[in-house]
DNA sequence: CGAATACATTGACGTTCGTCGATGCAGTGA
DNA sequence: TCACTGCATCGACGAACGTCAATGTATTCG
């Protein structure tokens, strides 16, 4: 029966912070629930479709209409629609709706908390 | 501290070294290369075990044991291998093998690298 | 040699994801 | 009112993922 081992460190007991969510990942171990929330907000960029969509309207400057993605981005239409949803969702893109046009534009709070997270 | 003798841990094909490639989200619009391995960089962050396997080790000074990776984790011992894998592919830990253990520590520069990417 | 240990790999399972065509819904303008 | 437009949602499909028990592989020790 191979004994549970007790080698080197075994200690834990983050913080959760109430912030941003998390302290950077090379300061204290994260616990459950942070874990949970972050890998849902690097979720939303472990696709290529997204990141580039991302990545098309952040550095755009200003706002971006929905109808220029499609065409760029190579997917369809309820494709598009999709990932989006995604990019708002994580709170990573900012929607809004003026007549019959959405425009997007990215949040770069949001940006700089996952960079914090990261360092 | 330990030295720093490079170890059997890079001999994954996948995302090697380039990631240092892309310039910021927020600059220029990713090319579909850039972005397809940026998103599998992020794909290896969007899992929450991973996440805490990372900042379990990214926290500790120098390296950890595998088998002190098991318990924490709350996984069998072929899901934190598995999960393991994933992240010595991608860069962001170094594996290496001494005796029947294996040790892994943070790539730092691989997180830089990310981190550079959000903003 | 053989036994024991630490970790990786395999194979299978249910779940989640990315994708598109078809359809629904809100807003515009006639 | 009605037709048209831009985007969201639905339903379905295959692919990829996370998980574990069983098994394989490498290393150490007696």
């Amino acid at each position: 029966m191979a004994t549970r081992t007790s080698s080197p460190a075994a200690r834990r007991l983050p913080v959760a912070d109430t912030v941003a969510c998390c302290a950077p990942v090379r300061a204290d171990a994260l616990d459950e629930h942070d874990a949970a929330t972050l890998a849902q907000s690097f979720a939303a960029l472990s696709d290529p479709v997204r990141l580039r969509l991302l990545s098309f309207i952040a550095s755009a400057e200003g706002e971006v209409c929905a109808c220029d993605l499609v065409e760029p981005s190579g997917r369809s239409q309820p494709t598009v629609s999709h990932h989006m949803k995604v990019l708002v969702d994580t709170g990573l893109v900012a929607r809004e709706k003026r007549g019959l046009w959405v425009w997007y534009r990215a949040v770069p709070s949001r940006l700089d908390a996952l960079r914090n997270v990261l360092g």
